[in-house]
DNA sequence: TTCCCCATCCCCTGATTTGGGGATAGCAAA
DNA sequence: TTTGCTATCCCCAAATCAGGGGATGGGGAA
């Protein structure tokens, strides 16, 4: 079965030289190759490629929105960004977007083919710079990942659902018809919920509650 | 200038199968190979290298504890992981320990020797499967990173100093000492915020606050 | 059974916040 | 100059919150 490949790039020349390099591959197979991504969506559904080739600067619409478009209505369709910048807003966009490598276009000649074959058995082939940029970026985001060992207040089920509520900005008043209970009690949970995290105010709990994920 | 190389390992035949590897290339220099890594603050300390290669399993302390460590320590290391094992959690926790690359084992004999080359020159060589789950991975957190667009509150400066005020739980009369501003001041600073927010509580506020991050 | 924790409620007093009003001065754009 | 926005302040009355008690019943552990 032939790999079938379909090539976005506003550049005539580069697409012609990435179909040329391609064809070296007896199983992979161009069938289709366009200039712009306007109707990429139609387009696709008619060449019904396995692999997207994708420059991110194309007139009209870019690359990213093109990719973010093409996974929501083809998932398993496998999208190969190339470029040939590498700031990093567009590489994360790109991969936030769904697509599954990234490639400098200095690297077209050396590496499109292994990159796409690295595709095809389920890797996510990336130029090394932009590769290393991705770890970074990940390390920058790891405390979001993996939240900080968060401290055990030991809240009771029935001080947590009060300190939603709160958090919620709901008053004591509210709270009280929402649990179906008393306003004092209430109170006493507040209070209970102040001692657990020594905080002495509304907004402190709130606050604790949200960075801490305690909610 | 050679590149000089640290193994840590704790099976035998693979640090010296490795050692093997490496010496067939003039610039690479292997200055260290560890059973272990319970002492390789000091032995890094000793051997000075460049790159480190690293196990994930081993006896004792765990490579994910000791590139954290490492990249503590001396943050210019290179570290590359190394191991039989793809499970989600290994790979990312080492990356967020700041691995900068991380291959498989059965890509050792193939691959090892283009990965240090790659690191040496910036990039992060991943195994290809390794590649697509951290794709993935920052797909599932893209939400995360970039956060839903938020809206503009239209917030003044001083309205956001008294905010980020609210925030940390400051009461009204602390926020005046803090700002060196009135206590009325800060009244009519925060009914603005509640305008601008459309909010009628505190709690609301700072949830609103943090949640958006518009503090 | 007794002891402890939990959830529920109550009272009182003082502090703080909220929701309406203003007012003044500075500064920049129209 | 007038207009608009911002930052600063003021007053009053009502609502809400905070801190200090204390009480009751129910359930589980010792």
């Amino acid at each position: 079965m032939n790999l079938r490949i379909a090539i976005f790039d506003d550049n005539k020349n580069i697409r012609e030289s990435i179909s040329m390099l391609l064809s070296t591959e007896v199983q992979f197979e161009v069938v289709g190759s366009f200039s712009h991504v306007l109707d990429c969506l139609e387009e696709i559904r008619t060449c019904k490629p396995d692999i997207v080739l994708m420059d991110i600067e194309m007139p009209g619409m870019t690359g990213i929105e093109a990719v973010i478009k093409i996974k929501k209505e083809f998932p398993h369709i496998q999208v190969l960004m190339q470029t040939v910048f590498e700031d990093d807003d567009r590489v994360f966009d790109s991969i936030c977007g769904g697509a599954s490598g990234y490639i400098l276009k200095n690297f077209l000649n050396t590496k499109l083919v292994d990159s796409i074959k690295e595709l095809q058995y389920g890797g996510s082939p990336m130029s090394p710079s932009i590769a290393r940029k991705v770890l970074n970026k990940m390390q920058s985001v790891a405390s979001v990942i993996k939240p900080e060992e968060t401290p055990d207040y030991h809240l009771t089920a029935r001080e947590k659902d009060v300190l939603s509520c709160l958090v919620n900005g709901l008053s004591y008043k509210m709270i009280g018809a929402e649990l179906n209970i008393g306003y004092e009690t209430v109170r006493s949970h507040v209070k209970k919920i102040y001692e657990k995290l020594h905080v002495a105010s509304l907004t402190e709990v709130v606050a604790k509650a949200i960075n801490q994920r305690i909610v």
